[in-house]
DNA sequence: CTGCCTGCAAATATTTTGCATTAAA
DNA sequence: TTTAATGCAAAATATTTGCAGGCAG
Protein backbone atom coordinates (compact mmCIF):
# COMPACT_ATOMS: atom_id res chain seq x y z
CA UNK A 1 0.00 0.00 0.00
CA UNK A 2 1.37 3.32 -1.02
CA UNK A 3 1.09 6.54 1.32
CA UNK A 4 0.38 9.90 0.64
CA UNK A 5 3.44 12.25 0.70
CA UNK A 6 3.83 13.75 3.88
CA UNK A 7 3.04 17.52 3.97
CA UNK A 8 6.75 17.89 4.26
CA UNK A 9 7.12 15.48 1.33
CA UNK A 10 5.26 17.34 -0.83
CA UNK A 11 6.83 20.57 0.01
CA UNK A 12 10.14 19.38 -0.82
CA UNK A 13 8.68 18.11 -4.23
CA UNK A 14 6.71 21.39 -4.94
CA UNK A 15 9.62 23.70 -3.79
CA UNK A 16 12.38 21.21 -6.53
CA UNK A 17 9.72 21.29 -9.58
CA UNK A 18 9.11 25.08 -8.68
CA UNK A 19 12.85 26.19 -9.07
CA UNK A 20 13.10 24.82 -12.47
CA UNK A 21 9.57 25.50 -13.62
CA UNK A 22 7.90 22.45 -14.07
CA UNK A 23 4.67 21.96 -12.72
CA UNK A 24 3.37 19.34 -9.89
CA UNK A 25 0.71 16.98 -11.10
CA UNK A 26 -1.07 14.28 -9.51
CA UNK A 27 0.96 11.35 -11.29
CA UNK A 28 4.30 13.01 -10.11
CA UNK A 29 3.04 13.21 -6.36
CA UNK A 30 2.21 9.85 -7.00
CA UNK A 31 5.57 8.38 -8.15
CA UNK A 32 7.49 10.33 -6.05
CA UNK A 33 5.58 8.38 -2.93
CA UNK A 34 6.56 5.62 -4.60
CA UNK A 35 10.53 5.92 -4.18
CA UNK A 36 10.12 7.61 -0.86
CA UNK A 37 7.77 4.60 0.46
CA UNK A 38 10.00 1.87 0.26
CA UNK A 39 13.96 2.62 -0.48
CA UNK A 40 14.86 -0.48 -2.18
CA UNK A 41 15.62 1.35 -5.63
CA UNK A 42 13.41 0.28 -7.56
CA UNK A 43 13.91 -0.12 -11.74
CA UNK A 44 11.48 2.04 -13.66
CA UNK A 45 9.33 -0.89 -13.72
CA UNK A 46 8.87 -1.48 -10.69
CA UNK A 47 7.91 2.08 -9.67
CA UNK A 48 5.43 1.98 -12.47
CA UNK A 49 3.72 -1.34 -11.13
CA UNK A 50 3.54 -0.23 -7.19
CA UNK A 51 2.41 3.18 -8.59
CA UNK A 52 -0.30 1.35 -10.49
CA UNK A 53 -1.60 0.29 -7.28
CA UNK A 54 -2.52 4.23 -6.21
CA UNK A 55 -3.38 5.41 -9.39
CA UNK A 56 -4.92 2.91 -11.81
CA UNK A 57 -4.71 4.47 -15.12
CA UNK A 58 -1.11 5.74 -14.76
CA UNK A 59 1.25 4.85 -17.81
CA UNK A 60 4.31 3.46 -18.42
CA UNK A 61 5.79 7.01 -20.34
CA UNK A 62 4.45 8.82 -17.64
CA UNK A 63 6.41 7.25 -15.39
CA UNK A 64 10.16 7.30 -17.17
CA UNK A 65 8.92 11.22 -17.67
CA UNK A 66 8.86 11.58 -13.75
CA UNK A 67 11.65 9.76 -13.06
CA UNK A 68 13.77 11.66 -15.75
CA UNK A 69 12.08 15.13 -14.77
CA UNK A 70 12.92 14.26 -10.72
CA UNK A 71 16.83 13.45 -11.92
CA UNK A 72 16.95 16.62 -13.49
CA UNK A 73 16.06 18.62 -10.84
CA UNK A 74 17.96 16.59 -8.54
CA UNK A 75 15.60 15.39 -6.34
CA UNK A 76 16.15 11.54 -7.37
CA UNK A 77 19.48 10.01 -8.23
CA UNK A 78 19.83 7.14 -11.34
CA UNK A 79 21.57 4.20 -10.50
CA UNK A 80 22.87 1.49 -12.64
CA UNK A 81 24.54 -1.58 -11.75
CA UNK A 82 26.05 -4.13 -13.99
CA UNK A 83 23.44 -5.98 -15.92
CA UNK A 84 20.93 -4.70 -14.34
CA UNK A 85 18.57 -1.75 -15.49
CA UNK A 86 18.64 1.85 -14.12
CA UNK A 87 17.18 2.09 -10.43
CA UNK A 88 16.04 5.12 -9.00
CA UNK A 89 16.90 6.70 -5.19
CA UNK A 90 15.87 9.71 -3.31
CA UNK A 91 18.40 9.42 -0.87
CA UNK A 92 20.62 12.55 -1.89
CA UNK A 93 23.14 12.54 0.78
CA UNK A 94 26.22 11.54 -0.52
CA UNK A 95 26.55 7.41 0.13
CA UNK A 96 27.63 4.29 -1.98
CA UNK A 97 25.31 1.41 -3.08
CA UNK A 98 25.67 -2.43 -2.13
CA UNK A 99 24.12 -4.83 -4.21
CA UNK A 100 23.80 -8.03 -2.76
CA UNK A 101 24.61 -10.77 -5.07
CA UNK A 102 21.97 -12.92 -3.32
CA UNK A 103 19.30 -11.32 -3.09
CA UNK A 104 19.26 -8.31 -5.28
CA UNK A 105 18.44 -5.82 -2.20
CA UNK A 106 20.66 -2.63 -2.73
CA UNK A 107 21.98 -0.91 0.17
CA UNK A 108 22.74 2.34 0.89
CA UNK A 109 26.26 2.62 2.61
CA UNK A 110 27.14 5.84 3.92
CA UNK A 111 30.18 7.71 2.66
CA UNK A 112 32.43 9.96 4.89
CA UNK A 113 33.82 13.19 3.43
CA UNK A 114 37.32 12.17 4.10
CA UNK A 115 36.38 9.04 1.63
CA UNK A 116 34.81 11.29 -0.99
CA UNK A 117 38.41 13.64 -0.62
CA UNK A 118 40.78 10.74 -1.29
CA UNK A 119 38.52 9.55 -4.00
CA UNK A 120 38.61 13.11 -5.73
CA UNK A 121 42.32 12.89 -5.17
CA UNK A 122 42.92 10.33 -7.46
CA UNK A 123 42.16 12.55 -10.89
CA UNK A 124 44.78 13.52 -12.92
CA UNK A 125 44.95 17.17 -13.47
CA UNK A 126 42.45 18.28 -15.74
CA UNK A 127 39.81 15.96 -15.09
CA UNK A 128 36.90 17.57 -13.36
CA UNK A 129 34.17 15.36 -11.94
CA UNK A 130 30.93 16.61 -10.51
CA UNK A 131 29.38 13.00 -10.18
CA UNK A 132 30.85 9.97 -8.37
CA UNK A 133 29.14 6.86 -7.95
CA UNK A 134 30.52 3.40 -6.38
CA UNK A 135 28.87 0.47 -6.49
CA UNK A 136 29.90 -2.78 -4.09
CA UNK A 137 28.71 -5.92 -5.00
CA UNK A 138 29.07 -9.17 -2.97
CA UNK A 139 27.20 -10.49 0.19
CA UNK A 140 25.32 -8.72 3.05
CA UNK A 141 24.66 -11.01 5.94
CA UNK A 142 22.57 -10.29 8.84
CA UNK A 143 20.69 -7.23 7.64
CA UNK A 144 17.55 -7.49 5.97
CA UNK A 145 15.66 -4.51 6.47
CA UNK A 146 15.43 -1.98 3.77
CA UNK A 147 19.04 0.19 4.15
CA UNK A 148 18.76 3.85 3.25
CA UNK B 1 41.89 -2.38 -38.92
CA UNK B 2 42.04 -4.22 -36.61
CA UNK B 3 45.37 -6.28 -35.98
CA UNK B 4 45.04 -10.29 -34.88
CA UNK B 5 46.86 -11.17 -31.15
CA UNK B 6 49.96 -11.15 -30.09
CA UNK B 7 50.88 -14.59 -29.31
CA UNK B 8 51.19 -13.65 -25.55
CA UNK B 9 47.25 -12.29 -25.80
CA UNK B 10 46.29 -15.09 -27.59
CA UNK B 11 47.97 -17.67 -24.84
CA UNK B 12 46.37 -15.21 -22.12
CA UNK B 13 42.75 -16.07 -23.68
CA UNK B 14 44.02 -19.89 -24.29
CA UNK B 15 44.75 -20.02 -20.58
CA UNK B 16 42.09 -18.23 -19.43
CA UNK B 17 39.07 -20.40 -21.36
CA UNK B 18 40.68 -23.51 -20.45
CA UNK B 19 40.91 -23.00 -16.93
CA UNK B 20 36.82 -22.58 -17.07
CA UNK B 21 36.61 -25.32 -19.61
CA UNK B 22 35.70 -23.26 -22.30
CA UNK B 23 36.43 -23.22 -25.80
CA UNK B 24 39.10 -21.02 -28.37
CA UNK B 25 36.94 -19.87 -31.47
CA UNK B 26 38.25 -17.85 -34.31
CA UNK B 27 35.25 -15.46 -32.96
CA UNK B 28 36.15 -15.65 -29.76
CA UNK B 29 39.60 -14.76 -30.76
CA UNK B 30 37.97 -11.50 -32.92
CA UNK B 31 36.10 -9.86 -30.38
CA UNK B 32 39.14 -10.33 -27.90
CA UNK B 33 41.56 -8.61 -30.44
CA UNK B 34 38.87 -5.96 -30.73
CA UNK B 35 38.72 -5.29 -26.84
CA UNK B 36 42.44 -4.96 -26.68
CA UNK B 37 43.00 -2.82 -29.89
CA UNK B 38 40.70 0.13 -28.49
CA UNK B 39 40.57 0.89 -24.90
CA UNK B 40 37.58 2.68 -25.65
CA UNK B 41 35.17 0.88 -23.36
CA UNK B 42 32.86 -0.23 -26.74
CA UNK B 43 29.58 -1.55 -26.03
CA UNK B 44 28.36 -4.53 -27.62
CA UNK B 45 26.88 -2.72 -30.38
CA UNK B 46 30.24 -1.39 -31.09
CA UNK B 47 32.33 -4.24 -30.18
CA UNK B 48 30.04 -6.24 -32.99
CA UNK B 49 31.22 -3.55 -35.82
CA UNK B 50 34.67 -3.65 -35.36
CA UNK B 51 34.56 -7.12 -35.27
CA UNK B 52 32.83 -7.68 -38.41
CA UNK B 53 35.55 -5.70 -39.97
CA UNK B 54 37.79 -8.85 -39.85
CA UNK B 55 35.32 -11.30 -39.58
CA UNK B 56 32.00 -10.35 -41.89
CA UNK B 57 29.98 -13.36 -41.20
CA UNK B 58 29.83 -12.79 -37.39
CA UNK B 59 26.67 -12.92 -35.79
CA UNK B 60 25.79 -10.41 -32.71
CA UNK B 61 24.72 -12.91 -30.84
CA UNK B 62 28.12 -14.40 -30.78
CA UNK B 63 29.21 -10.97 -29.87
CA UNK B 64 26.65 -11.23 -26.88
CA UNK B 65 28.06 -14.64 -26.28
CA UNK B 66 31.76 -13.72 -26.38
CA UNK B 67 31.61 -10.99 -24.10
CA UNK B 68 29.42 -12.85 -21.35
CA UNK B 69 32.18 -15.60 -21.75
CA UNK B 70 34.88 -13.32 -21.04
CA UNK B 71 33.39 -11.92 -18.54
CA UNK B 72 32.89 -14.69 -16.75
CA UNK B 73 36.53 -15.94 -17.00
CA UNK B 74 37.27 -12.80 -15.51
CA UNK B 75 38.99 -11.48 -19.00
CA UNK B 76 36.88 -8.37 -18.90
CA UNK B 77 34.69 -6.04 -16.82
CA UNK B 78 31.62 -4.82 -17.50
CA UNK B 79 31.20 -1.28 -16.65
CA UNK B 80 28.13 0.77 -16.76
CA UNK B 81 27.97 4.09 -16.72
CA UNK B 82 24.06 5.89 -16.30
CA UNK B 83 21.78 5.77 -18.87
CA UNK B 84 24.24 4.18 -20.87
CA UNK B 85 24.63 0.82 -22.70
CA UNK B 86 26.60 -1.30 -20.73
CA UNK B 87 30.47 -1.16 -21.94
CA UNK B 88 33.40 -3.38 -22.20
CA UNK B 89 37.24 -2.84 -20.92
CA UNK B 90 40.34 -5.55 -20.68
CA UNK B 91 41.67 -3.61 -18.08
CA UNK B 92 41.46 -6.09 -15.41
CA UNK B 93 44.30 -3.65 -12.60
CA UNK B 94 41.89 -1.83 -10.21
CA UNK B 95 40.71 1.42 -11.60
CA UNK B 96 38.19 3.89 -11.70
CA UNK B 97 36.46 4.97 -14.97
CA UNK B 98 35.92 8.26 -15.99
CA UNK B 99 33.70 9.82 -18.23
CA UNK B 100 33.49 13.09 -20.00
CA UNK B 101 30.86 14.30 -20.55
CA UNK B 102 31.38 16.40 -23.28
CA UNK B 103 32.84 13.59 -25.46
CA UNK B 104 31.26 10.43 -23.94
CA UNK B 105 35.34 9.25 -24.12
CA UNK B 106 36.18 6.90 -21.09
CA UNK B 107 39.50 7.23 -19.21
CA UNK B 108 40.75 4.65 -17.16
CA UNK B 109 41.87 6.14 -13.61
CA UNK B 110 44.62 4.44 -11.68
CA UNK B 111 43.34 3.30 -8.42
CA UNK B 112 45.63 3.24 -5.31
CA UNK B 113 45.74 0.32 -2.81
CA UNK B 114 44.93 3.06 0.16
CA UNK B 115 42.01 4.39 -1.75
CA UNK B 116 40.61 1.00 -2.08
CA UNK B 117 41.36 0.47 1.02
CA UNK B 118 39.70 3.28 2.70
CA UNK B 119 36.53 2.26 0.75
CA UNK B 120 36.32 -1.37 1.63
CA UNK B 121 36.60 0.61 5.21
CA UNK B 122 33.26 1.87 4.90
CA UNK B 123 31.43 -0.94 4.53
CA UNK B 124 29.42 -1.94 7.97
CA UNK B 125 30.22 -5.61 9.61
CA UNK B 126 28.78 -8.51 7.56
CA UNK B 127 28.96 -6.50 4.17
CA UNK B 128 31.82 -8.79 2.23
CA UNK B 129 32.24 -7.23 -1.39
CA UNK B 130 34.05 -8.57 -4.71
CA UNK B 131 33.73 -5.70 -6.36
CA UNK B 132 33.54 -2.36 -6.05
CA UNK B 133 32.72 -0.10 -9.22
CA UNK B 134 33.82 3.66 -9.25
CA UNK B 135 32.90 6.15 -11.96
CA UNK B 136 33.06 9.77 -12.22
CA UNK B 137 31.31 11.63 -14.26
CA UNK B 138 32.91 15.12 -15.67
CA UNK B 139 35.21 16.81 -17.90
CA UNK B 140 38.23 15.86 -19.11
CA UNK B 141 40.66 18.56 -20.56
CA UNK B 142 43.55 17.83 -22.71
CA UNK B 143 43.81 14.49 -22.34
CA UNK B 144 42.28 13.29 -25.90
CA UNK B 145 44.48 10.08 -25.99
CA UNK B 146 42.65 6.67 -25.20
CA UNK B 147 43.73 6.32 -21.68
CA UNK B 148 44.26 2.52 -20.05
C1' DC C 1 33.26 -38.52 -31.01
C1' DT C 2 31.10 -35.27 -27.84
C1' DG C 3 29.95 -31.27 -26.01
C1' DC C 4 30.47 -26.60 -26.46
C1' DC C 5 29.81 -22.79 -29.83
C1' DT C 6 27.92 -20.29 -33.70
C1' DG C 7 24.45 -18.11 -36.52
C1' DC C 8 19.96 -17.16 -37.48
C1' DA C 9 15.54 -15.64 -36.45
C1' DA C 10 12.16 -14.83 -33.34
C1' DA C 11 10.92 -13.44 -28.72
C1' DT C 12 11.61 -10.24 -24.80
C1' DA C 13 12.80 -6.28 -22.54
C1' DT C 14 13.77 -1.57 -22.25
C1' DT C 15 13.41 3.09 -23.51
C1' DT C 16 11.92 6.80 -26.60
C1' DT C 17 8.82 9.41 -29.52
C1' DG C 18 4.74 11.84 -31.82
C1' DC C 19 0.62 13.65 -31.08
C1' DA C 20 -4.05 14.66 -29.48
C1' DT C 21 -6.04 15.58 -25.01
C1' DT C 22 -5.99 17.27 -20.37
C1' DA C 23 -4.71 19.89 -16.49
C1' DA C 24 -1.65 23.17 -13.74
C1' DA C 25 -0.51 27.88 -12.90
C1' DT D 1 -5.27 31.35 -21.21
C1' DT D 2 -0.94 29.56 -21.86
C1' DT D 3 2.30 26.24 -21.33
C1' DA D 4 3.57 21.93 -19.83
C1' DA D 5 2.28 17.05 -18.79
C1' DT D 6 -0.31 12.87 -19.66
C1' DG D 7 -1.63 8.67 -22.10
C1' DC D 8 -1.61 5.90 -25.90
C1' DA D 9 0.40 3.44 -29.45
C1' DA D 10 4.06 2.73 -32.31
C1' DA D 11 9.01 2.84 -33.02
C1' DA D 12 13.63 2.33 -31.75
C1' DT D 13 17.05 -0.04 -28.85
C1' DA D 14 18.91 -3.54 -26.29
C1' DT D 15 19.23 -8.21 -24.91
C1' DT D 16 17.91 -13.14 -24.69
C1' DT D 17 16.54 -17.57 -26.37
C1' DG D 18 15.79 -22.01 -29.10
C1' DC D 19 17.62 -24.83 -32.06
C1' DA D 20 20.07 -26.99 -36.09
C1' DG D 21 24.48 -27.41 -37.79
C1' DG D 22 29.69 -26.77 -37.12
C1' DC D 23 34.02 -27.18 -34.95
C1' DA D 24 37.50 -27.52 -30.98
C1' DG D 25 39.45 -30.64 -27.98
Amino acid sequence: MIQSLTDSDREHLQEALNRSGQKVTAQRETVFSVLLAERDHPTVDEVFNRAREAMPGLSLATVYNCLETFVSCGLVRQVNHERESTRYCPNLAPHAHFRDKETGRVHDIELPPEVIKSLRSILPPGFDSEVIEISFLGRAQGTDKNSN
